[in-house]
DNA sequence: CAGCGCTACCACACCCC
DNA sequence: GGTGTGGTAGCG
């Protein structure tokens, strides 16, 4: 007995001992395995708004993603990571089955399609043969209203069918083109869809139709082709302007648009026998949860996988191998910012009309067009607003675009035209200030074709201390917070930066949930790092810290 | 204890012919 | 009967 209680003594002292020598940090930060790694990131969120401001005030280029985790239930939880740590424990497909990319509203990302029909509802139907001529139309649709010229080799082709429904997600990869968000993509889509719409809308037989069908253009409504362009050169700025000539435009155009496409290989019936759409257009809603390459739906086991007659293969990479790639292309709001890098934006007319009298009714008051003046870091905006105001010239933000790979705020400056390149102001063109959170920096570029046509792209300089140590500051009240949290056990990202963590200690791991229903969640699918090992491969950590 | 963002649908009120 | 509104079941 007493000898029991000696070795046992021991043990303690000698684990107190090793804990003198390598105290534990005061702040929880996980590791990858080198400590001059930057920290993982790996947090669970009940709330999907919860995982949004984590986000932001995440210095690092994390992405929310959802999580199934109760069949026959439809709640999520919500995963911040980045691709990188996300690969790393997604790739072996042994737990995190159910993932879904949350395309966050106002994220630039690509086009991208959900098709699907019932497979004993439409016999005949040749689902191959149906995309082809879908990925036909659009690319012409691209050409036609944005002069963006693509083929079915850019196309990525994901398949999900089985027995009983065809079912298919595209997601096109475009040479240096994306869409300004989810939403925009949608008006896109219903709009080049427009012809077929009318099919199914219409009950009759199509001799019976309305004449004034046969007046539809091909595509009926010109987008705003205020494009955002950084390289491209836009004569007149002045947006109200651009969008009146946009919103005057659509009827005239008809005339030298094709005629009406027969679009009717779109029309599908659902179990009932309605007539239904191909293209699913229910998922170009704000936060869509986009189903992840490689994920199942919950209770199902048939999971995305590039489809047999899929025609985009992306470069083969030295340091990335050819999954993670397809991960990466695959993933719809992962666009790389690049210098020439197009936006294209498709209104409403509705929102047209909204924002034109916006811009009408405030162009007189210092304050602009919500949404636009403003971005999600309001003290970058205000540095920004501060470099764009000098004595008598009081500039403004006129637009913000935010690009997540790069953590990269474009904004697009009025009213203030200096520029470093020719050492005063443009006459006509606007100047844009790009702040790089990643790198602490900002610099200068500007609309005028000339500094464009050389690239101009002004010196860096260093963010103000109250920019940069803004993510610093966010970073501690974070960890504060979360500490406050695990007192009470109710940290819902703890139990996953546990399981992320390699250190072993079973008394972190264990005390890091009490709460049964992340419990659960985590036992499902979560959880089973710890029997993945410590052993991450040297050449993995490289390409996960790299990105 | 705990998802989210819609749209289609329904009930009802109100208006006009 | 046409149109607007408000609430909600249920879909993706």
């Amino acid at each position: 007995m007493t000898r029991k209680w000696e070795t046992r003594l021991k043990q303690i002292e000698e684990r107190a001992l090793g804990y003198e020598k390598k105290p534990l940090p005061s702040v929880y930060r996980p590791r990858l395995s080198k400590p001059e790694d930057p920290p993982s990131i790996w947090k669970l969120f009940h709330r999907q708004d919860q995982a949004f401001n984590f986000v932001k005030s995440c210095k690092e280029n994390v992405h929310v993603f959802a999580l199934e985790y109760k069949v026959d239930d439809g709640r999520r939880i919500y995963l911040v990571t980045t691709y990188a740590q996300l690969w790393f424990y997604y790739k072996s497909r042994k737990n995190l089955l159910h993932c879904y990319e949350v395309i966050p509203e106002n994220a630039v990302c690509k086009l991208y399609f959900d098709l699907e029909f019932n497979k004993r509802a439409n016999p005949e139907a040749d689902g191959k043969k149906m995309v082809a001529l879908l990925i036909e139309h659009v690319c012409k649709a691209l050409q036609e209203l944005y002069s963006v010229s693509c083929s079915a080799e850019d196309v990525f082709k994901l398949d999900s069918s089985t027995d009983e429904k065809f079912s298919c997600h595209l997601i096109f990869q475009l040479h240096d083109v994306a869409f300004k968000d989810n939403i925009h993509v949608g008006n896109f889509v219903k709009k080049i869809l427009h012809p077929a719409l009318h099919l199914i809308s219409s009950q009759e037989d199509d001799r019976i139709r309305n004449p004034m069908d046969h007046k539809f253009s091909h595509f009926p409504e010109t987008p705003l082709k205020q494009e955002i362009s950084y390289n491209q050169m836009s004569p007149d700025k002045d947006i109200a302007k651009s969008w009146t000539l946009n919103s005057k435009i659509p009827e005239r155009q008809e005339s030298t648009q094709q005629s009406n496409p027969d679009l009717s290989f779109l029309v599908v019936k659902n179990n009932m026998g309605e007539k239904h759409l191909f293209v699913d257009l229910g998922v170009y809603t704000r936060n869509r949860n986009f189903r992840l390459y490689k994920s199942s739906k919950i209770g199902k086991c048939v999971a995305l996988e590039v489809a047999e007659d899929n025609r985009f293969f992306p470069k083969q990479s030295k340091n990335m191998s050819e999954e993670n790639q397809n991960f990466l292309f695959s993933l719809v709001t992962n666009v790389r910012f690049s210098d020439s890098l197009r936006i294209l934006t498709c209104d409403t007319s509705e929102n047209k009309r909204k924002r034109t009298n916006l811009v009408n009714s405030t162009s007189s008051s210092v304050e602009t067009i919500e949404g636009f003046q403003c971005s999600p870091y309001p003290e970058v905006d205000r540095f920004v607003l501060s470099l764009v105001t000098k004595n008598e010239i009081k500039g403004g933000i006129r637009r913000w675009n935010y690009f997540f790979p790069e953590e990269l705020l474009v904004y697009d400056i009025c009213k203030y035209r200096w520029c470093q390149n020719i050492g005063r102001a443009h006459k006509s063109n606007n100047i844009m200030i790009l702040v790089d959170l990643k790198n602490e920096v900002w610099y200068q570029k500007c609309h005028d074709p000339v500094c464009k046509a050389e690239n101009f792209k002004s010196n860096c300089f260093p963010l103000p201390a109250e920019v940069s140590l803004l993510n610093l500051f966010k970073e501690e009240e974070e960890f504060t917070a979360d500490e406050t949290w695990n007192n009470e056990a109710k940290n819902p990202g703890a139990s996953a930066d546990a399981a992320w963590d390699n250190s072993t200690d079973d008394a972190y791991f264990l005390e890091a949930t009490d709460d049964a229903e992340l419990a659960e969640a985590a036992e499902n699918s979560l959880l089973s790092y710890s029997s993945a090992g410590n052993e991450i491969p040297d050449e993995l950590i490289i390409e996960g810290l790299q990105e």
